[in-house]
DNA sequence: ACATTTATTGAAACGGGTTATAATTTTTTT
DNA sequence: AAAAAAATTATAACCCGTTTCAATAAATGT
């Protein structure tokens, strides 16, 4: 690796460090270009060059969590269905440690994404769905009579879809998880087999049974914020009365 | 209602009329609030006196659409399953007559959206999702043994994540409407009744179908692009190749 | 060593969302 | 009709992501 490549190599990662550095202590100095040029002590116009842009710089720490991820993923001594629900498990034991790091980087790479961003943080895991989804189908737990793009690519949709709600502050990472399990456990019902079907509808009582009992709970604590508007109040009011706990009668 | 409040309103609606104007007309002049406030012949600061935010007026833009669409299924001679399908249907035919103008205003509602902004768009359509799933299982053609608010807000999480995949420029509108189908027939599977699980099936196997056919249409599409980076191209034809079509062997 | 290519720097600028302020207009109150 | 209250205006400013550009520094080739 020539000098040339290799000074390039370090500033990139002094960056990067900088740039997670500025996400976790999100309070103080917002996660700026400049503030992250200040940081990383480089001029504003390093970035960019090494770059190319603010969602580049937070795709590539998105990407490290998901390296991670998927490791730890695979690492798991469960059977093939367990992993797949393992999935969002993993996601929110890694993000409760820090939850404002995560959202933020999340909520950034979602809101300054164009649609290569999305493109990119969806692609990437695809194939890993795709993988475990073979192999829970080779162990006779689902059935083979589904095309295995689409069903990976279903199944990514569904986890990447309650993340970023998650990241844009309307779930709980324990309903974000309860969430992803009611979802998996209805599609995985569709291709499930004899061996499989009564654990699935097993797991689906019990994400339904966590959701059921955020329900009202999140919805009556947004009420009371008060930072809604009228029409959203009435909506979230409306919400409420079709719940279990009627509150006012 | 007062002489002053009525002015306001006439101005809030100048100015959603001028946002939509601009939305249309995507090229020649952007979207932003100073072009907004010159069209309407207002000052840029009264948008946020009778706003607050851009979010705010591309979600009142974007409730107007949703009253209308919500009318339209509502107004459907079909039966409840069908209904339920014709939701994405729905949304792709209103869609394609403009599609920059509710590409922009959904993408720009989803990027500039906080917390709020997102919670408003999914809490709105939730509860035409539980009347309309709630008719279906009236007519014994889907199962009550799953709760009911809990999977209405599943389904219309399947549908607004592949609204914004479509908006991010990441699917067509076919394709999404049949990801949406695909999703829908795979989560109704897990509820059928003997009078809807042969259909359901059918719409499965229909929607797989539509899909495999812009599979790796889309993808080399995007090869070919070139706007990628080298690593995302790796990824790319590493999906290419688990797909029907070998170009090069 | 010298010349050439390449990368970084600093600074200014652009368009964007948003806010603050003081002046002005409009509506309501008396 | 005059006084008080409220909304709109014009304007400047702030921070943001991004681009541009000449100047400078560093690494490479010969």
């Amino acid at each position: 690796m020539s000098l040339r490549e290799d000074s390039k190599a370090k500033r990139r990662e002094v960056i990067l460090e900088a740039a997670k550095e500025l996400m976790g202590s999100s309070q103080e100095r917002s996660f700026s270009m400049r503030n992250l040029a200040d940081l990383a002590n480089v001029s504003i116009a390093t970035p960019y060059n090494l770059f190319g842009s603010k969602q580049a710089i937070l795709l590539a720490v998105l990407g490290e969590g998901q390296v991670r991820f998927e490791q730890a993923l695979e690492a798991l001594d469960v059977d093939e269905i367990e992993t797949l629900f393992q999935a969002p498990t993993l996601v929110a034991a890694s993000y409760v440690e820090n939850p404002d790091y995560h959202r933020s980087l999340i909520s950034a790479v979602y809101q300054n994404g164009g649609p290569d961003t999305y493109f990119n943080a969806s692609i990437s895991p695809f194939r890993l769905w795709k993988r475990l989804l073979g192999r829970a189908t080779e162990a006779g737990l689902l059935s083979p009579h589904v095309d295995a793009d689409i069903f990976a690519a279903t199944f990514g949709q569904l986890l990447l879809s309650h993340i970023v709600q998650w990241a844009h502050g309307l779930t709980s990472l324990d309903e974000m998880e309860a969430h992803v399990h009611f979802g998996t456990s209805l599609i995985l019902q569709a291709i499930a087999t004899d061996k499989s079907r009564e654990r699935l509808l097993l797991k689906m009582k019990d994400a339904e049974k966590e959701l059921r009992s955020h329900w009202s709970v999140g919805l009556s604590e947004r009420l009371q914020r008060g930072d809604l508007d009228r029409e959203t109040r009435t909506l979230l009011a409306d919400k409420l009365e079709t719940t279990d706990i009627k509150e006012a009668s």
